[in-house]
DNA sequence: TCTTCATTTCTTTTT
DNA sequence: GAAATGAAGA
């Protein structure tokens, strides 16, 4: 616990100030700044793409390199587990090995780090599990139908949302009940929910999303001895996305920078004390960028950075403004929207790149269209040799993936949709994962009612509720109740079910801690039938459920490999704190669909921004609520400044939403970008669709179509623009179709074409069709909603 | 207790 | 358009 200061510098390589110049090689004056200031606390505003991954890890490996500080003295937050792996290779990259030992981490995953090695002072087992929403979700809504508060308007999602605001806030249920006016009846209600679910999560020894950051905060400030550990041991605290912390992590960090009182120094010390005999509070520096704050919605408090010279008196503020990443003109757009948002300090952000290639727009006449537009470009930019890895493609909610999935599965376009069709959220992997949960925390009964009945073993809610009655009689988790079902008065067949139940877990449990994921999961698979129920159903839907399971298996082995001394427990946190950019993988060779929130922080050399629309981007839900429509433009702002080289801006006319087609009309924000910025490969149809005239105005011919936008025919001008959404490309199979080049063919959309190159293997099989009027597609021929002439 | 079928409700973004 | 309920029948 002790650090040199200016001891075993190597010769001839420091700098007068002590840090190695080739860490400050290649940076600008304001970015070396940052790398080299010292000070309490620093905070850097840094720009989209002004090079601040580069400021943060050189940052810290000056640290390490002048020796001022031991790696394990320093402390990185970051937003992912993805940007602090990248973060920790960065810095390793730098120093090497020297690396080693620091902490680089979520709030989430150091969170939990420091309260499973003081779960005994809070009162919990180490043993506790992690409620994600859905979880969460499913206790409020045992509880409040318990009550009979759905009667009265209640819901798990409401109940959710409001106890999450309140933990944010750092308001714990007594805080709330003693500040609520019980007179209320509405309140009232609300706050037995509260109590019950507070209650609920102590007994099954767990803790939400929330409860991690909130109970360390209480942690800390209910023992400052506690606290002193990790106050004396991180002397170097850096946040990243500063602009994205809500108040409880806002707190936290002050906790973990709070100076230590005399008392809790150890008299062995060797650190510097300050005056009083106490050691002074560790540097804090933190970098964010108050336009990209896109998480209010989660509590994120926008306060938390603008106030920051305020809170940490003496603190040094950093503005990195040149733009590294992206051109001129995408810049140009960007400053532009960003500029609409008052009530922020100005910032510009410029770049010597040169104004690169113009935005190009793109207005569909339907989700389908808009998904065909951004196919065919992005095969253009295949054919110019461009790599599928570098194009994205964003989304402002999840379900607008689909029309693109369709039409990329047709076009053989690779995609991937990182936290799409979220694998640890599907019914079969939380079955399995609730085996694991109940295996390594009895106390949860959630997890355990979740397991009761799969497979199927015969026991119904009546049975299930019988056992919680003896369950609360007694006094006991559910869990105990398995071993003497006996003493229940049930059918014969159905007590030796639970107890059979009861066996399994109890089995694992005596390895819970010792054996590998891998080995207690295949036994649970195994003992239980689940998997093999699954397979042998004969319904295809359960055999890609098995085969989801055989996935959650080598998913446990794969954990085992990369770490070899990871417990159950260990694996469990790891699942519960996944994020869905953490499965973001450039390497593959695919292009890569995701929402706008999961965007940030991420760059692309080309960039599709979808469904610009109003009530899609500004967001419907959002037009109510104060600060909304700012926050809207932000998250347009974040995705603009993604793209590196080119940036595509698409919209609709009509979007589907439930079933329903309903009108679209183009986004408010578009008029904000310069009409000079966009190339409109396509506007909008006939009249409505052009607020304020100037952003949807096309420039020059429409290329696409080969019309004038004055020439524009009232009716749509392609093949066909009614897309019916029975054929989506899933379902159909043209089987053992041939086809060789100049073979002609009829194809729903397009028409008729001539196939001019076939490639790939079976099932793989790509046609390359010179459409007559549709132009050049590849098509993949087994779905392909196409017929041979 | 399980299965099937009809009805209903909901959709923002996520650690 | 899906997922989650609810009701009715096996």
């Amino acid at each position: 616990m002790t650090y040199l200061l200016d001891s075993f510098e190597q010769p001839g390589r420091a700098t007068a100030g002590g840090i190695d110049n080739a860490l400050l090689d290649g940076l600008n004056p304001q970015q070396r700044e940052a790398v080299t200031y010292r000070g309490q606390s620093l905070l850097i505003v840094a720009g989209a793409g002004s090079g601040k991954t580069s400021v943060l890890t050189r940052r810290i490996a000056g640290l390490l390199q002048t020796r001022e500080a031991w790696p394990s003295q320093i402390l990185a937050i970051t937003f992912t587990n993805k940007a602090a792996a990248e973060m920790r290779e960065r810095v390793k990259s730098l120093v090497g090995d020297a690396a080693e030992g620091m902490w680089i981490s979520t709030f989430h995953s150091a969170c939990t780090r420091i309260l499973r090695r003081q779960a005994e002072s809070m009162g919990m087992k180490q043993s506790f599990t992690i409620y994600d929403t859905a979880d969460q979700r499913a206790l409020l809504k045992r509880i409040i139908k318990e009550l009979g508060a759905d009667t009265v308007g209640f819901t798990p999602g409401g109940a959710s949302s409001r106890i999450s605001k309140l933990k944010n806030e750092l308001t714990d249920i007594d805080a709330f009940a003693r500040s609520v006016n019980m007179d209320d009846p509405k309140e009232a209600g609300f706050v037995e929910i509260f109590k019950r679910y507070t209650s609920a999560l102590r007994r099954a020894n767990a803790l939400d999303f929330d409860d991690i950051i909130a109970e360390t905060v209480y942690l800390f400030r209910a023992f400052p001895d506690v606290a002193a550990l990790y106050q004396r041991r991180f002397r170097h605290v850096l946040v990243d996305e500063y602009q994205d912390t809500n108040h409880a992590q806002y707190a936290l960090i002050r906790e973990f920078v709070r100076a230590v009182a005399p008392h809790n120094v150890p008299a062995d010390t060797r650190m510097q004390l300050d005056p009083s005999g106490g050691i002074p509070g560790a540097s804090l520096t933190v970098v964010g960028d108050s336009d990209q704050s896109i998480y209010a919605f989660r509590g994120a408090d926008i306060r938390n950075i603008t106030e920051f010279e305020r809170d940490f008196p003496n603190s040094k503020v950093i503005l990195l403004e040149q733009n590294y990443r992206s051109t001129q003109n995408i810049l140009d757009a960007a400053n532009a929207v960003i500029s609409n948002n008052f009530d922020r300090k100005a910032k510009n952000l410029f770049t010597v790149v040169g104004a690169g290639e113009k935005i190009i727009g793109f207005t569909g006449y339907s989700g389908h269209d808009e998904a065909q537009f951004v196919a065919d470009e992005i095969e253009s930019l295949r054919s110019a040799g461009g790599s599928l890895n570098d194009v994205a493609i964003f989304v402002r909610t999840n379900s607008q993936t689909r029309p693109l999935e369709e039409i990329f599965i047709r076009s053989a376009i690779p995609y991937r949709i990182p936290g799409g069709t979220k694998f640890y959220e599907r019914a079969e992997i939380k079955d399995a994962m609730a085996y694991l949960i109940q295996v390594a925390n009895p106390d949860d009964d959630l997890a355990l009612r979740r397991i009761m009945n799969v497979p199927k073993r015969g026991i119904g809610p009546a049975t299930e509720a019988a056992m919680q009655a003896h369950a609360n009689r007694i006094g006991t988790p559910l869990r105990e109740v398995l071993a003497d079902a006996g003493q229940l008065g049930l059918g014969p067949k159905v007590t030796a079910a639970i107890v059979e139940l009861g066996t399994i877990l109890d089995d694992a449990g005596r390895v819970a801690t010792t054996a590998a994921p891998h080995d207690i999961l295949t036994d649970i698979l195994n003992r239980t039938g689940y998997h093999k129920a699954l397979k042998s159903s004969g319904d295809a839907q359960d055999e890609a459920r098995a085969e989801n399971l055989e996935e959650l298996v080598s998913q446990t082995k794969e954990f085992t490999t990369v770490n070899p001394e990871g417990s159950l427990i260990d694996f469990l946190t790891g699942v519960a704190l996944f994020a869905a950019a953490d499965e973001i993988d450039d390497e593959d060779g695919s292009v890569s669909i995701m929402t706008l929130h999961t965007a940030k922080g991420l760059e692309y050399d080309a960039v599709f921004l979808t469904g610009v629309e109003e009530d899609l981007l500004p967001h419907r839900m959002s037009a109510n609520e104060p600060g909304g429509l700012q926050e809207e433009r932000r998250l347009f702002y974040v995705g603009i400044t993604r793209a590196r080289k080119r940036l595509y801006i698409s919209l609709a006319t009509s979007r589907a939403s439930f079933g329903e087609v309903n009108v679209a009309m183009p986004s408010r924000y578009l008029q904000e970008i310069p009409a000079d910025l966009i190339e409109w490969k396509q506007s909008g149809g006939s009249g409505g669709f052009r607020p304020g005239g100037r952003a949807l105005n096309a420039r020059g011919p429409a290329m696409r179509s080969g019309y004038s936008r004055d020439e524009l025919p009232p009716a749509p001008p392609r093949v066909k623009t009614e897309w019916t959404s029975a054929v989506t490309g899933l379902v159909r199979d043209n089987g053992d179709m041939t086809l060789e080049a100049g073979d002609r063919i009829r194809h729903t959309d397009f028409g008729e074409g001539r196939v001019t190159a076939v490639t790939g293997e079976g099932t793989k099989r790509v046609a390359e069709v010179q459409f007559d009027i549709a132009g050049r597609k590849r098509l993949l021929i087994k779905i392909a909603p196409i017929e041979k002439l």
